[in-house]
DNA sequence: TTTGTTCCGTACGCTAGCGGACTAAAGTGT
DNA sequence: ACACTTTAGTCCGCTAGCGTACGGAACAAA
C-alpha cells in the first residue's frame, strides 16, 4: 500500500508552502521517485507527462539550437518544480530537462495537475510566481553568458547548484560542466583549477567538494544574487 | 470623446486573436499611446503599472546585474506583450524594458487587467501561452550569447527586430546595438560591415535597412528560429 | 596484475573580441 | 558659416578562450 507524503516531511519549498488546502488537492496524486545523474525528465517536442518538485538535488532546463548546439539555460532544484509548460498551458517545450545532482522528485501527472490547476486559484497563483521567479533566472543566465568569465560563471553555477543539492560534494566532471557552460573542457579544468588555488572547492576525479561560499561569492561578483533575491522576495516569506 | 479600439483594426498579434468575448473585456480600458526610441516602459523593483500590447515596433527586455552591467535578455514586439509579471501575479521584475523602435501600443492599466485576468480563463491562457513562448525566447537568447559570434548574434538580431518593426529601416545606432548583445561598440561596426558587404543590409548614420533576409537567415545560422518556431505552434494559427 | 576506460592536467598555436584611443564624417544648434 | 555633438571607422596591443592533442592518473573489469 502506498502512504500518501505528509506535507512537512516534504523537502520541496513549493510544496512545502502552499497552503493545506491546495497541498491537499495534489496529495493523492502525488508519487515519489528517484533519479540518477543523466536522467532525463523532459525532451524537445514531447508532450510534458508529468510535473516534478523535486527534493535535494539539481535538474538542468538545457536549450538546443537546430544545428544540436546546446547549453544550460536554467537551474531547477527544491526551490521549484519542472513542466511549467504546463502551468503556462502548452504541452511540450524546445528544451531537455535532465537531473544533474541525483535527486528524489515528487511526481503528478499532467492530468491530475491540471485539474488541481483548475479547481485552485490559489495554488495556480503560487506556481506562477515561481514561473516569474524563473524567468528572471533565465534572463540573468543571458546575461552573464554575454558579459561573465569563466572563472565567474563557474563561481555562479556551483553556488546555484550548491544551494539546491543540500551536500558539499557535487558529482560533475568538466566534461559535462563545459557542455552545461558551452565551453571547452579544458577551460573548465583551468577555470576550476584557480577556483581551488583560492579556496573555494576542492576537486576530485568526477568531482568537486565546496569549501568556501564566500569565496565563490566574491569569484561569481555580479552574476550571482538577482534570481535569488527575486525568489526570497516572492516565494521566501510564504 | 475617447472611441474604443475596434479589434480588426489593432495591429498586435495577441488581441487580434483574442475570443470576441474577451477582447470586449478589455477594450473599454485599452488606452492608445505612443512612444519614442528610448522611453522606459518598466524599471527594475517599480511596480508594473500598465501592460502594453504593442503594435509594429520593438521594446527590449533588459536584465541587470548587481553591479550595474547589463545586457538585452528579450525581445517584444507586436507579438506580445510587456508585464508579463503581473500575469505571473507578482508587482515588479529587477528588468527594464525599453522602446528601441517606436512603437505604438495599447495599454491598460494593471488593475482592470488583473480584472479581466480574474474573470476569464480564456484570456489568462491565451496570454500565458505567450508567456512560454517568451521564456523560450529568454532560454534561446542565453544560449545564443554562450555560442554565437557577434556576426551571428546581430544577424539573429536584426532578424528578430524586423520581424517585430515592419519596416525596412531601423533607427538604431552601434553604440545601442553594442549595449543590447553587451560587446564593444568597435565590434558592432565591424560586424555590421561584414553583414552589409554580403549584401544583407545597408548602414546610414543611426540606421540599418535591412536589404536581404535570406542572407541575414543563413549568417544568423542555428542561432534564429526556435522561438519564432515556437510562437507559431503555439499561438500562430489562433 | 593486467588491461581498458574514463577523466583530468597541460601545452601550443590561433582567433575573436577586448580596452582604449584617435580621426573622420554627419548632423545640430546658433 | 561656425562651432559643437553625435556617430562611425579604424588601429594597436592584449587577453580570454578556442581547437586540438597528448600523456598521465584514477578507476573498473577481468
Amino acid at each position: 500500500m502506498t502512504s500518501f507524503p505528509i506535507q512537512t516531511d516534504i523537502r520541496n519549498h513549493l510544496l512545502r508552502t502552499l497552503c493545506a488546502a491546495d497541498f491537499d488537492r495534489l496529495r493523492a496524486h502525488l508519487v515519489r521517485c528517484s533519479f540518477e545523474q543523466g536522467a532525463v525528465l523532459e525532451s524537445p517536442g514531447e508532450s510534458v507527462a508529468a510535473v516534478h518538485f523535486p527534493e535535494p538535488g539539481m535538474l538542468s532546463l538545457v536549450a538546443h539550437a537546430v544545428d544540436g548546439t546546446s547549453a544550460e539555460a536554467g537551474i531547477i532544484g527544491p526551490e521549484g518544480m519542472t513542466g511549467l509548460v504546463l502551468l503556462n498551458g502548452v504541452d511540450a517545450s524546445p528544451h531537455t530537462i535532465l537531473v544533474q545532482v541525483p535527486c528524489r522528485t515528487l511526481l503528478i501527472e499532467a492530468g491530475p495537475f491540471r485539474q488541481a490547476l483548475d479547481a485552485s486559484c490559489t495554488l495556480r497563483e503560487h506556481l506562477l510566481r515561481y514561473a516569474q521567479v524563473f524567468s528572471v533566472q533565465l534572463a540573468q543566465g543571458a546575461l552573464c553568458n554575454a558579459q561573465f568569465t569563466i572563472e565567474q560563471r563557474l563561481a555562479r553555477w556551483l553556488l546555484m547548484c550548491h544551494d539546491r543539492a543540500d551536500r558539499e560534494d557535487l558529482p560533475l566532471t568538466h566534461e559535462l560542466l563545459s557542455q552545461l557552460l558551452g565551453v571547452r573542457r579544458a577551460g573548465v579544468t583551468t577555470g576550476l583549477r584557480v577556483l581551488e588555488l583560492s579556496g573555494a572547492l576542492k576537486t576530485r576525479r568526477g568531482g568537486i567538494s565546496i569549501r568556501d561560499r564566500a569565496v565563490l561569492r566574491t569569484i561569481a561578483g555580479a552574476s550571482y544574487g538577482v534570481p535569488e533575491a527575486e525568489y526570497a522576495r516572492i516565494l521566501g516569506g510564504s
